[in-house]
DNA sequence: CCACAATGTGTAACCGGTTACACATTGGCA
DNA sequence: TGCCAATGTGTAACCGGTTACACATTGTGG
């Protein structure tokens, strides 16, 4: 590979002027420009990206932590990062934490040495005196899909409370009268989701504390929550999971009880990934705009990495309420 | 950040001892090396892999490339090189192509202008002759999900065509007496799995190339193929599917026609990614070591990274036919 | 006891960029 | 016309490592 040096031999310039070519800074006449853009053309000339970094400038690098790309939640904000990220040539390292406290320290301290440009995290265990530490060492972070409270962190959720109402008040409006919720771990968007719920809810008659059921977020827990929830309550004729995976986990256990969804039971789940639209019946959800939320962290990430200066704080988007069969009319066929 | 200067003035030492210490390279007297070792902890001293990388070194740092994350095949693919490169030390670029030629090409400029250590590729598009132009250059290639017929390209994949057999003949076993096959793009696994699925129907009597459909690997593909199949072979009783993704497709449009699976028609896919257990009725598939083959994809990338001499051809691993619901008996309840 | 290998350590060039600073040259305005 | 700002370009130090080479020092066999 040409180096800048090449480049500014063949060019007859020096490499300060070559390097000012390449990074539009400083003065150069039009005609040095000229002839230091054909030479990198007929040198086939790369900027080492490596040696840029290491002088001090940005690596065009950020890293992604996210608990585990098998999460098929997560496949969508990679994407969206991803997507962002090259647009602005930028390159992601992916980065499975497990929510483990321990492979995320190792992470970011290679990472560090790496010296990536920012990070963008979906984490539950990560906590801000953390998220602080490395904002003080100089290295932008945006959380995504987490917020923390008043703490100077940029985060981009979704209105988590106010999409659980629309999913409990459809339930309602679809004529259910006992509407069970599947709540997430004690995460604040999985809190806020389950308060939505209670907005809604709470003050029915009906309502009792037992259909509330933990799933912890994933298939299996979906469905042994719900398994639960019929045992205590058989009566139950609605169910808001707090994502679509335990929603599906719903459905599996339904099934399996030889319950018909949605003549018996309605399901509403949360997120909209793509798999709710694989499943039989299709799942009503509240979408979670997470393409924008991808786009939108990547943005500010950009922006901070560039040092403007932007409100640190937590960005609400808004979500939309996407009905399908699993919580449509008892005649429907499919 | 404390650099190896730091750390040699410290410890009293050049910083030629110091770099000895950190690669174990040369010979360091005990003693100095405990000396060096405590400036390094006493600074918290962690090498700056950029410069590293600069000075001709490893920046222990690999590039995937595959078609897309969303498509649930490969975060499994995704998860396991993470897993295995973390192990390793090694950070992994996440690179989305969408099998656009195009963006293939851009990411391969710039990673190598990353000076990334490695590729490993899983596209459909990407050709022979570009990769072998890439190890040329010096950039050590492993592909994954796809062969390349003789040329000296390391890649590792999966018995399909005798995964395709077991399939079929599964199906056969099960009593299936019109079995129609929907397979994938024109890419050599999938034209693999065709063969296979030929090798054990192509001679039965009831066999007619009309029952072997189209359905480019995707949930909407498998759908239409098979609403088209039903349109010209009524009778069909079961399909294998090229992969997961169009066997849920078929399940999809099987519950449309009215069609009970397994009672009525019996299926079987190919990969085992998670969804197939995620949907009602769970589905029978030939799994692919995916993870396995992630392993050793990464394992075999490292020494080529190290400059072993190892024998770039070819490398397929066993497959393992899973039997669950969507081929099971007409009586089962779930 | 000496020659020579094995061991131990430091100096400085190098990887490929960026950039502070010095030094022209040009041009506009008093 | 003279002076100063704006423009244009080059030199060389620097980022933080690696490593070739030089130069001790120690150990060993004849």
């Amino acid at each position: 590979m040409a180096t800048i040096r090449d480049v500014s031999r063949l060019a007859g310039v020096s490499v300060a002027t070559v390097s000012r070519v390449i990074n539009r800074s400083g003065y150069v006449k039009e005609e040095t420009r000229e002839a230091v853009l054909a030479a990198m053309r007929a040198l086939d000339y790369e900027p080492s990206v490596i040696a840029r970094g290491l002088a001090g400038k940005n690596t065009k690098t950020i890293a992604l932590i996210i608990p585990d790309i098998l999460n098929p939640f997560f496949p969508e904000v990679a994407r969206a990062i991803e997507d962002q990220a090259s647009k602005l040539n930028y390159t992601v390292i992916l980065c499975n934490s497990d929510n483990d406290p321990e492979k995320e320290s190792k992470y970011i301290q290679i990472l560090k040495s790496k010296k990536i440009d920012g990070i963008i995290i979906a984490s539950y265990t990560i906590e801000a005196p953390q998220i602080l530490e490395l904002q003080r060492e100089g290295v932008p972070v945006v959380a995504v899909d987490r917020a923390f409270g008043s703490d100077p962190i940029l985060s981009f959720i979704c209105n988590n409370r106010e999409g659980a109402r629309m999913a409990a008040r459809h339930l309602m409006e679809r004529g259910c009268r006992k509407i069970a919720h599947i709540s997430g771990p004690s995460v604040m968007s999985a809190k806020e989701r389950c308060l939505g719920y209670e907005d809604v809810c709470g003050s029915e008659g009906w309502f009792d504390p037992g259909l509330i059921v933990e799933g912890n977020f994933t298939i299996e827990g979906g469905y042994a929550a719900t398994l639960e929830l019929f045992e205590r309550h058989p009566d139950i004729d609605g169910i808001f999971a707090g994502n679509d995976l335990m929603a599906v986990g719903a459905l599996k256990a339904l099934y399996q009880l030889g319950k018909s969804v949605p003549r018996d039971v309605k399901i509403v789940g949360f997120d909209d990934i793509a798999l709710a639209r694989m499943v039989v019946p299709e799942i009503t959800t509240v979408r979670q705009p997470v393409y924008e939320i991808g786009r939108q962290a990547m943005k500010h990430l950009i922006k901070l990495i560039n040092g403007e200066k932007i409100g640190q704080k937590t960005m609400r988007l808004d979500v939309e309420l996407v009905v399908r069969r699993s919580s449509g009319e008892a005649a429907d066929r499919v």
